[in-house]
DNA sequence: CGGCATCCCGTACGATACTG
DNA sequence: CAGTATCGTACGGGATGCCG
């Protein structure tokens, strides 16, 4: 993602939607890491409910301990997680959507249909794009 | 981004949402990147009209020529953007959204509406957070 | 004018090992 | 069990310069 450290060239010209700190360019960046979307989806799946770290971790298949850490420190210091810590010996951490992340989800499951629908067109455009290179 | 690469630990396991091939992770490796979303809101904003390569490089500040066209070479191969080029000295080159392009760009709309309406609440509870950890 | 090649840097991400 | 620290790598992406 990396959009932080670039800074303006233009700047808010055109209205804000250009501006480096674009609402929008933040959303992507934060929903475009790589584990983000499907820890969103696999604690909504599980809503209202909360889950554990490590059943999560076994929810998400492929994901490092340390990448589920990151990204759910991550969601939880955007306030779209909460975390709830049971002081016990060893100790047991649960997670849970907020509101807002609830909300949010609503917004990636909209991505996600359509994403299902259309995304063999861009396949299928994209091999044939490729086609054209090799026979040229 | 980043999804390459890394292969299968867990392949196919609870629906194809999980596979590395999953077309909603496919979808945000393309829309996350940096240049992408604008792209297409540019293009959506001047639909159903062409736009030059320069025309569209002075509406999307901070982008630079190579980023512009990488980004134009990515969403054509991918059929969301036609490519016309006038054959003349210099040539000059036309870009539009596909019908595919501009049905993206409703769902990009989504995403938009959603984070001008809420990203200040996840920036706050950011800053919130970063707070706590000054003073703990 | 449009676009590709080259160089360089920051960082997302993975593997591994260590703490309470 | 949950989390952090360290290290190495791959890639996005900016700056610059050259071609048709």
């Amino acid at each position: 993602m990396t959009t932080r450290g670039s800074r303006a060239t233009g700047r808010g010209v055109r209205g804000d939607l250009f501006d480096p700190l674009c609402p929008t360019r933040q959303l992507l960046d934060r929903i475009g890491t790589k584990w983000t979307s499907m820890a969103v989806k696999t604690l909504a799946d599980a809503a209202p409910d909360e889950v554990r770290f490590a059943e999560l971790r076994r929810r998400m298949p492929g994901v490092s301990q340390k990448m589920l850490s990151v990204t759910l420190r991550s969601l939880t210091r955007d306030g779209l997680v909460s975390r709830r810590v049971e002081p016990t010996v060893p100790p047991r951490v649960f997670y849970r959507l907020t509101g807002l992340g609830l909300s949010l989800e609503t917004v990636l499951a909209g991505l996600r249909t359509w994403a299902e629908e259309h995304m063999a067109e861009i396949d299928h455009a994209h091999q044939a794009a490729d086609q054209e290179v090799d026979e040229g």
